[in-house]
RNA sequence: GGGUCCAUAGCUCAGCUGGUUAGAGCGCUUCGUUCACAUCGAAGAGGUCAUAGGUUCGAGUCCUAUUGGACCCACCA
């Protein structure tokens, strides 16, 4: 044996070993229940960060725990496709070679991303195998197999018969830049400082930040309970504004702040998402003025007839500008008018922004929705009842708190990388729907279907289309394959969360076979606690639809691993720790356990640097109590006994104190594993095996006469030790167990776990 | 605005259902290298457990308030 334990030579070799024995597949047997874990399936083209290496080590850890019990344990590997973030990643790409996925059709482009992913695949594959990770290949998943997106398509189908989806025109965090929506939960705000308007508004002022939307409000609002405006209730006014004079109506709402500008809002319903709601309470109409592009649309104005030429020249002046072009020109022209009061240059407030950074657009669009009232009723009652249980037990609360408020569900993705909506729309019945096309000679035409049917063929349109915009009475038919000749599809693209919420469901085969009918419903799910509500509430709640049954019995969540200043990573913060560089100096168990040992509780933490070192260092003690032990068997020239009852009555005071304890750490591991206190596992195996087993106990018997006696005591205890570490440390206490002549045991993968010496 | 968590040794943190002298890793001091390991061993210094009340025979651990910090959700005309 070497002086020092060198992970960097033996990893991958055990690695291979136990993928050879067949360990990581679970036998079906169904006299015992089995043990079931899904890895949360990690971007497929994608890289592991130091979340991923705590999320592997943690289930490993129960994984590995549970199949040297004997039980069936099944962990589950697999990649998710990630919509958005994968098109935006590709994107970036498309722009350093100067081109953008306007230059694609809808089906090269799909074909241009699934290529870069294949392409950069197999990364996180491979580091989740120099993880160690026992996750059994052989049921391998990606959310664009086949078979996934039938699943998925036919919930969509159920969902619908069920009367649980509908078209409808909403507002939604519509992004100009990257052409899509965002479902609300991917919104970030962005704190910013922005004038802030007082205007003239007929009898009245107001404050706005967005004095470009006022051409659409479609009332007046202020709070039933503020003095000031009590007589103007339900009144109509008339406002002069930039384009003549027009009238509006007064609403009464407790949702206004008297405090906030003048105490008076407009309401614009087609682009604010508080607005739209008031609008629909209020039964008021919904007028859009940006257009998809973010420009200022116009078109409503020019029809009209006697206008004063002064009022056209504006509009058209305004028609076409992007926003805050537009807001510029605007405010010249509210201060020539004397119509702008005053400007609160100091306003600060925060603005939705995209995940790439752009300003959210609120605006109506048709969308899929899917009702989320009925669903989530027993979602939200099987974990209240504890039929899934939520460790740390003081996360629940969040759980709680999304169910309640949770709002229908935004099913829509204007992005081409994901499972495309089974569903057609026949052309001859639906002359409106805009469509977007490439030509043959690569000029993008935007029309109507009527109109560009006139111009080029169906066939034509459908080999270059981009994408349609369906209005919400669109007729339509449901199918996965194309049901005749004069169809499209919807170029829209499912949440990236409505396939992942099903992940449970298509890796186990639903709704019929034999690993779904053995293994569902799961154990355990591991994941972080940001995704609990993106997440695990989702799969709760389509497998509870589909099945009855919540799809794990209980949820573990892990804290977040910060960097080194307790600050998030973040690549613009420059702190992102890269965890290759710890596996290659200190190897992959001291960057497990040093992960595990600082998680205690599921709070976030601080990249344990110095653990990492330490269980480095633990690594190599191990290792060398080993090399001690098997010099004293040289040493000692026979064979060793193996240890058992007969033994017993020979023991001096040191072999019963360390067996006792060996018993007691037995005990405390299996007790602790069970709650989820992984952290406190690890230390107290730790703390045996070093201060107890080799400060002490390899001390203490160095000049023993009885060698028999206490040898056969010390590689009990050390076979002992590296089945409890295991889990935990999976190479070197398998490196080391394939050093120790004539045990029973091969691998110590697939070794029996100790069981409490009574 | 609503909510969650945190405040314990110089630093990073453990301390589960309240119970004798409060723990770990790193750092620090002193000593020790033929004889498993210097990625080591032995000994040691260092904390009025944020503050103020309260419950209790007993509180770092439970309750209330205050202060400071991290984060989540919602809203922001």
């Amino acid at each position: 044996m070497e002086k020092t334990f060198k992970p960097k030579e033996t990893e991958a070799k055990t690695y291979e070993l136990w993928e050879k024995s067949g360990a990581f597949t679970p036998n079906i047997d169904s006299s015992k229940k089995p043990y079931t874990i899904l890895l949360p399936p990690p971007n497929a083209s994608g890289k592991m960060h130091t979340g991923n290496v705590l999320m592997i080590a943690i289930e490993d850890i129960l994984i590995r725990w549970h199949r040297m019990k004997g039980i069936p344990s099944l962990w589950i590997p697999g990649t998710d496709h990630a919509g958005t973030e994968t098109q935006i990643t590709f994107e970036r790409e498309l722009k350093k070679i100067g081109k953008s996925r306007f230059d694609f059709d809808r089906n090269s482009l799909y074909e241009a991303i699934w290529k870069f992913v294949e392409d950069n695949k197999g990364l996180v594959d491979a580091q989740m195998r120099r993880m160690g990770a026992s996750l059994d290949w052989s049921r391998y998943r990606f959310t664009l197999d086949k078979q996934v997106v039938e699943t998925v398509c036919d919930t969509f189908k159920k969902l619908y018969d069920n009367g649980l989806v509908y078209r409808d025109d909403y507002i939604v965090n519509y992004c100009p830049v990257c052409g899509t929506t965002y479902a609300d939960i991917e919104v970030d705000y962005k704190e910013r400082s922005d004038p802030l308007y007082y205007m003239k508004y007929g009898p009245f002022t107001i404050a706005t930040v967005r004095p470009e939307s006022k051409f659409r409000d479609t009332a007046l609002a202020v709070n039933p309970k503020d003095k000031r405006y009590k007589d103007y209730i339900g009144r109509t006014v008339k406002v002069q504004g930039l384009l003549g004079e027009v009238e509006m109506t007064v609403i009464a709402d407790p949702e206004v702040d008297p405090k906030f500008g003048t105490g008076i809002m407009k309401v614009t319903p087609a682009h604010d998402p508080h607005d739209f709601e008031l609008g629909k309470k209020h039964t008021l109409p919904v007028m859009p003025i940006i257009d998809l592009n973010g420009r200022m649309d116009f078109g409503w104005f020019f029809g009209k007839k006697d206008v004063v030429p002064k009022y056209m020249e504006r509009a058209k002046k305004y028609h076409g500008k992007k926003v805050l072009e537009a807001r510029a020109i605007m405010v010249e022209d509210l201060k020539a008018e004397g119509l702008l009061i005053k400007v609160d240059e100091n306003y600060t407030h925060s603005v939705p922004v995209c995940k790439a950074g752009h300003d959210i657009e609120p605006t109506i669009l048709p969308n899929w929705f899917i009702r989320v009232e009925t669903l989530k009723k027993p979602a939200h009652e099987a974990v209240k009842d504890g039929e899934v249980k939520i460790y740390p037990k003081w996360r629940e609360v969040t759980y709680h708190r999304w169910m309640e408020n949770m709002h229908d569900w935004a099913l829509s993705r204007q992005n081409v990388w994901g499972i495309r909506i089974p569903v057609w729309y026949e052309v001859s019945k639906n002359p409106n729907i805009t469509a977007s096309f490439l030509t043959s000679d690569g000029k993008v035409i935007t029309g109507k279907l009527s109109e560009l049917l006139l111009a080029y063929s169906l066939e034509e349109l459908k080999a270059g289309l981009q994408r349609l915009m369906v209005p919400k009475e669109a007729t339509y038919v449901f199918s996965k394959e194309s049901p005749g000749k004069g169809f499209l599809q919807e170029t829209d693209t499912f949440d990236t969360w409505f396939s992942s919420g099903q992940w449970p469901l298509v890796t186990l085969g639903y709704p019929d076979s034999p690993d779904f009918n053995y293994f569902y419903p799961t154990s355990v799910l591991e994941t972080g606690w940001e995704i609990l509500s993106k997440w695990v509430s989702r799969m709760i709640m389509f497998g509870v639809y589909l099945t009855g049954k919540p799809p794990f019995q209980a949820v573990y969540l892990h804290g977040i691993v910060r960097a080194l200043d307790g600050r998030k990573m973040s690549k613009s913060l420059g702190n992102v720790i890269n965890p290759e560089e710890y596996i290659e100096e200190f190897g992959v168990d001291a960057l497990r356990m040093g992960l595990i040992s600082g998680t205690a509780n599921g709070k976030d933490f601080n990249f344990p640097r110095d653990k990492v070192i330490a269980y480095r260092n633990f690594a190599n003690k191990l290792w060398n109590i080993a090399r001690f032990m098997l010099f004293a068997f040289e040493k000692y020239g026979k064979d060793v006994p193996w240890y058992d009852t007969s033994l017993k009555k020979k023991l001096k005071p040191e072999d019963k104190t360390i067996l006792k304890e060996l018993s007691a750490l037995v005990k405390t591991v299996d007790r602790n594993l069970e709650s989820f206190r992984f952290a406190q596992a690890a230390e107290e195996i730790y703390d045996f095996v070093w201060h107890e087993l080799a400060d002490r106990y390899i001390e203490e018997i160095k000049n023993r006469e009885d060698q028999e006696v206490c040898l056969s005591v010390l590689r009990h205890t050390v076979l002992m030790s590296l089945k409890l570490l295991h889990p935990f440390m999976p190479f070197v206490t398998e490196e080391i167990w394939q050093k120790i002549p004539g045990k029973f045991e091969e691998l110590l993968i697939t070794a029996k776990w100790p069981e409490v010496q009574t």
